[in-house]
DNA sequence: GTTCCTGCAAAGGTTTTGCACCATA
DNA sequence: TATGGTGCAAAACCTTTGCAGGAAC
């Protein structure tokens, strides 16, 4: 009866690289520009998974070998999610996160530790159903969900 | 087949009568006081029934008979949460919004129009059984759970 | 009278914006 | 080469904190 899953983070990077393809090309056919801040951003996105907030990003790009602007990725954050590429996600006390959009749009939700701000991803059939079904009888027209739970980790725990 | 229910908004004022009290005795039996800007900010959130952010709140009581420092809004509000209370709602881009916890306890949720930032309460008892199921199965030690949904409210779509 | 609460102002952290310069198409 | 992207710095924003004065018990 495991109709949910947690997700190993192996898989989400097979999906992250088709991630970056798809999200090259709404970004060229939308009329925008493939710049160096942008496309850092991009394929650092797509190597992680998702799930980094904007500073994280920024300050793994200067440590790397490309050094971008937080601001340019904020910018470009901000871009992608215009476009349905990722998703914000938005922790009470906590910088922003976003969340790729997968292709296939395998839609899935976090569960997060208030301790130390540890994501971990899982998705479950029957949640979808019954968030359809209440999104049906809602008085709003309903674009999308987010569903988070809040916990304390092992770690966190000791 | 309705188990989903919206609430109206002179019902939550009913409860929030109630929820005064409740967090009146709370507060003074875990030795707090009853100082002018947290009665304030106690009244104001049950007559409102919760959904508004720290800024609002002080903004109304400043508008009002009682003038509050939106320092000891924010202090109210999360020593409130602290004895719990009040629930903080975080949503992307926008303040902290604090909701009432009801001494009957019947848990609820968010419908959020993205547009003008209306919220409309709702409780489902499908999703409460489907949430605690995946609470079990997950790897955290799962305190609570915040389920929104995001779209757009008749007037923002006209 | 002591302790806690409050308001103001300043600081802290996150995100956005203005502008001059540079890169892409 | 024209347009749009980028980085830096400054601003805007939400929230917390320090401190002196005032209120509750």
């Amino acid at each position: 009866m495991a109709k949910t899953r947690q997700r190993g983070h192996d898989h989400s990077q097979a999906t992250g690289e088709e991630w970056v393809t798809a999200a090259r090309t709404k970004l060229s056919s939308s009329g925008y520009r493939a710049g160096g801040a942008r496309s850092a951003v991009l394929e650092l996105l797509g190597s992680e998974g998702g799930c980094c907030n904007a500073d994280d990003l920024a300050q793994e790009l200067r440590d790397g070998d490309r050094s971008v602007g937080t601001a340019s990725v904020y910018r470009a954050l901000s871009l992608l999610a215009d476009l349905g590429l990722v998703q914000k996600v938005a922790v009470a006390g906590a910088p922003t996160r976003f969340e790729l959009i997968l292709p296939g749009g395998e839609h899935h939700h976090h569960i997060v530790c208030e301790g130390c701000g540890k994501t971990v991803p899982f998705s479950d059939e029957k949640l979808e159903v019954v968030m359809s079904e209440i999104s049906e009888r809602a008085p709003f027209r309903v674009d999308s969900h987010d569903v988070t739970l809040l916990g304390t980790c092992d770690a966190c725990r000791g």
